[in-house]
DNA sequence: TGCCACGACTTGACACTATCAAGTTTTGCG
DNA sequence: CGCAAAACTTGATAGTGTCAAGTCGTGGCA
C-alpha cells in the first residue's frame, strides 16, 4: 500500500499510456494527481522521456518472466503455438508497458544500460524458446532465423491486435483466442520443417 | 514546386516522424520553418492531431499501390516472399507513414471517413493477394487467417526493423534482405500447406 | 466597375507543458 | 543532538495547442 512517489509516477504513467498512447502524457498532470508539486517527479526521473525506460525496464522483466514459465496444462502443447498465445496475452494484459517497450524513439536504451540488459534478456529468453523447438541439430543461424520469425509473427499480431485495424475486426475474447491459434499453428508447421 | 502550405506542413510532418517519431512534433515549429504565422497550419487541418490522419491517408494509398503492384522481375516468384519483402521495404522507405498508420491513438479514423476507407482498401489489397496465394479452393475463413498470418509476420518484421532492436541486429542492407527473405520463406512454406 | 463574401493567413491572448534554478522540509545516521 | 543528503516545493522561463478576433487578397456577381 504505502507506495512510493516513484512508484506512484510509474503506474501512473503506464495507465495513462494503456488508456491514451504514450503522446500526450504529462508529467504536471501525474504530480497533481498524486497530490505533489510539479517538480517532484523529476528528482526521481530526470526528465520527462526517462520514464519510458523505466516502464520498458518493467515490461521487460516480466515479459521475460511470462515467455520463460514452464507450460501449463491448459496450455498449448506446441511450443510456437503457446509462446504466441502469450506473447498476445502479455500484450494485452501490459498494454501500457507492451507500447513503450518496443520503441526505440521513446526508451532511449543506450541512456539506461539496466533496460538494455533487461531487453537483451527477454529476446535471449525467446531465443532459447526457439531453439528449444527447433531442436539441437539446427545451426545458430537457422535458429536466428527462426526466432526472428516467431517473434515477428507474435509481436505483429500483438501490435495489430492492440493499436491497428485487428482491434475491431476480433472484438470477442473467444475469436481472439482461436485466430492467435490459427496463425500460431500455420506458422508452426512452415518452422517445424526446418 | 509551388507548394501550398497544406502540402508543405504535411511534408514537414512526415519528416519529423520518420526522424524523431510522432512525439514530439510541434505545429508552431512547422510553421517558423515554412516562414508562416503559428496558427496558418490550424487553418487547414482545424487540430493537431488531424495531420495524422492526412499522413495516414497518404501512406495507405502508396502502401496499397506498392502491394498490389505486379510483380517485377527482380522479385521473388513466390508470392508470400514477396509481399513480406514489399511490406519490409515499404516501411523502410516510408519510415513517416509507416510509423502512423497502424496507430489507432494517433489517427482518429472514425473522425476521416476518407483515411478509414484508405485503410479498408489497403487491407482488401492484401487480402486479394493472400487469396492469390492459397488458391481458389481454400474458405474464406480459411483466407482470413492466412491473410492474418501473412499481414502479422510482415508487419512483426517492419516495426521490429524500423523501430525494434532488430534495427541494430541487422544494420546492413544485405543482412536485412537476407534475413527478411529466409523468414519469409519459411512462412510461407507453412501458410502454402492449407 | 464596384462590392462583397469567403478563403488564407496574422495577431494576440490563455492555459498548459517541460525544465532550469533556487529554496525548504524531511529523514536517515553517526 | 546535529548534520548532510535525499525528497520535495516555489518561482520563473520558454515553448506548446488552441480560442477569438482581426487583416488581406481574390474570384464572382450585380
Amino acid at each position: 500500500m504505502a507506495q512510493s512517489l516513484r512508484e506512484k509516477v510509474i503506474s501512473a504513467a503506464v495507465k495513462y499510456v494503456a488508456d491514451n498512447g504514450p503522446d500526450g502524457l504529462s508529467f504536471r498532470q501525474i504530480a497533481a494527481d498524486a497530490g505533489v508539486s510539479h517538480q517532484a517527479p523529476y528528482h526521481h526521473f530526470g526528465h520527462r522521456s526517462a520514464i519510458f525506460n523505466e516502464i520498458a525496464l518493467e515490461g521487460f522483466k516480466k515479459f521475460a518472466a511470462d515467455m520463460g514459465a514452464p507450460a501449463r496444462d491448459d496450455e498449448d502443447s506446441e511450443i510456437c503455438v503457446r509462446l504466441c498465445e502469450r506473447y498476445v496475452a502479455f500484450a494485452i494484459a501490459n498494454k501500457g508497458h507492451f507500447r513503450v517497450m518496443f520503441r526505440a524513439d521513446l526508451c532511449h536504451l543506450h541512456e539506461s544500460p539496466e533496460t538494455q540488459k533487461a531487453a537483451d534478456d527477454a529476446f535471449a529468453t525467446l531465443l532459447a524458446a526457439v531453439s528449444e523447438m527447433v531442436g539441437d541439430s539446427a545451426s545458430i543461424d537457422e535458429i536466428r532465423v527462426q526466432a526472428t520469425a516467431m517473434w515477428s509473427l507474435a509481436h505483429g499480431l500483438a501490435t495489430l491486435i492492440i493499436d491497428g485495424p485487428l482491434e475491431k475486426k476480433i472484438g470477442r475474447v473467444s475469436d481472439r483466442r482461436a485466430l492467435v491459434r490459427s496463425v500460431a499453428q500455420r506458422a508452426a508447421d512452415g518452422l517445424r520443417r526446418a
